[in-house]
DNA sequence: AAACAGATTGACGTATACGTCAATCGACCG
DNA sequence: CGGTCGATTGACGTATACGTCAATCTGTTT
């Protein structure tokens, strides 16, 4: 029978995961003390089932857009509470709402950057070319024309 | 003549300044002491300029994109570096790389939360909406049905 | 059995980004 | 001329997010 089985599935170490992600074990644990892992233990060493390692990518892809651990565990928080009661779904919502707008401010100001810094990039090797030809309208520059 | 004028403009002080973009004053000055604003001073007093106005609006869309204060200030530098020689422009061009990346990265991961975010209040509202009417195949509910 | 690689648990240190007083100073007000 | 308001300068405190040892433990290999 299979009673008392933990659905094994695939694992991994603390290290393992640090090298797929690049972080280091220090930083894995330190997520753990924070309550954005919870990972199993045999004896004293920590399993990692599949459902750390996704937690794991979402808490790096939160801090790549300025996320702080404490934002990204209500999150989490949020996904695993019951969502049984009108007041829960209601607050659920307000939240991700919240998250949303954030989100959308964040789209605004990556454009205006990607635009500032095209335009400097384009007059960056606008000047580059000059520097290689000094001038269009003087060919007797200091290098071979052809 | 106008030998000696300042070329005076818009000023502000840093009362007004956190008003507009309702940050402390201890934060711009943080940001002077970091080197990202220059005021002028009349005795003691800061008076901001249109341009530290500006650089207080990038510095704060910065933030909001997880910026570090550092980070915007290597910007800052870099748009302020005299732009003549070409160790100079490429190094530029490399930064602006650099962070154009980062930027392309944060779109993407935008784009994921989104989804992720729509596919939750999505869900979110078909369960508000059964607790108000909580079956659709059985009208026997606690609400009049009409 | 000894050695070695990995993992764990403290514990203290560090960088970033301000918050929070306290004391002082200068300009205007009545 | 005392009071108040705004601004300034220290100086210390705080939250976040780990880094960096040191000591210990455990499993495996030789």
């Amino acid at each position: 029978m299979n009673t008392g089985d933990k659905t094994a599935g695939t694992t991994y170490t603390i290290s393992q995961l640090a090298r797929e992600f690049d972080v280091t074990t220090r930083a894995i644990r330190f997520y753990e003390d924070q309550g954005l892992l919870i990972p199993e233990r045999v004896g004293r060493r920590r399993i990692y089932a599949r459902r750390d390692r996704t937690r794991l990518k979402l808490i790096l892809r939160g801090k790549r857009l300025g996320m702080t651990l404490g934002e990204t565990r209500e999150l989490f928080d949020l996904f695993d509470s019951s969502r049984d009661e009108a007041r829960q779904l209601e607050r659920f919502l307000r939240i991700l709402g919240e998250r949303r707008d954030i989100l959308v401010q964040q789209q605004r100001d990556i454009e205006a950057v990607l635009h500032e810094i095209n335009a400097a990039a384009a007059e960056c090797e606008r000047l580059l070319a000059e520097h290689a030809e000094p001038s269009p309208q003087d060919p007797a520059g200091p290098t071979v024309p052809a």
